[in-house]
DNA sequence: TTGACATATTCCCATATGGGTATATGTTCT
DNA sequence: AGAACATATACCCATATGGGAATATGTCAA
């Protein structure tokens, strides 16, 4: 097998960049494909083609405007990356790093012994 | 170009269902690789590689104990990912949801003119 | 209808992936 | 030293990627 497609779901979506910049674009309100481009300084194509990634895992929704089309965003789908990561949140706290403090210092100590030749 | 390289950072590295599993794992102390074989249920080799990602990116720290090696987690490395999908929050809740569904409505409206000849 | 505009799709390509299997490296024990 | 154990690496392979360029599709205007 390879790499899990990036339309698998928001997680494989979001690890490209350029869509993260497109949803921060979005948060703002509707945009349409050529506002994207023009903000973003992508080529058209791929803009296109990142939007697609991020229809297939409804990250955005799309609605029809003449002939443009109106890109907008669709959070729900984050949830589960919000849900993933508020379960670490607490594991860059204060604490949490001054057990990572201690954690090293026993470390270091036994290498000491081990220099020392114990 | 290609796909940027899951050890880019922490967005790419947690893309994959395995590594995120992993981390479920250290978030309640450390482990050895095979402690983690056993309970992942995957081939050791395979978690070698995921837990190099990882520590790559700098998400898990690794301790030498005897002949084994005991991984943890670094939750620092989350933060960015915890920061940035905290902007989106708001948008699940029932107001943005709401105001989906007034846009929702709009759209069903035209489309029902443009049935009826307008 | 024809043309301009807006967006999507197709094709080509270099690249990294993750699994599987075999093997290398390193450590402890006898 | 040699065996057993723990972990990491190397190799092969099918696959999807994202960019670039060209082109298809769809809509409005004259």
């Amino acid at each position: 097998m390879a790499r899990a497609a990036t339309t698998t779901d928001a997680f494989n979506a979001v690890a490209e960049p350029r869509r993260r910049r497109i949803l921060d674009l979005l948060v703002a309100g509707e945009r349409s494909v050529n506002d994207l481009v023009t903000l973003l300084g992508l080529a058209q194509p791929q803009v296109s083609k990142h939007l697609r990634v991020l229809r297939e895992v409804g990250l955005v929704d799309v609605r029809d405007e003449g002939r443009q089309r109106m890109y907008r965003l669709n959070g729900r789908q984050l949830k589960p990356i919000h849900d993933w990561v508020r379960n670490y949140e607490q594991s860059w706290n204060e604490r949490f790093e001054a057990l990572d403090r201690v954690l090293d210092e026993l470390q270091e100590r036994k290498d000491d012994d081990h220099g020392n030749g114990k």
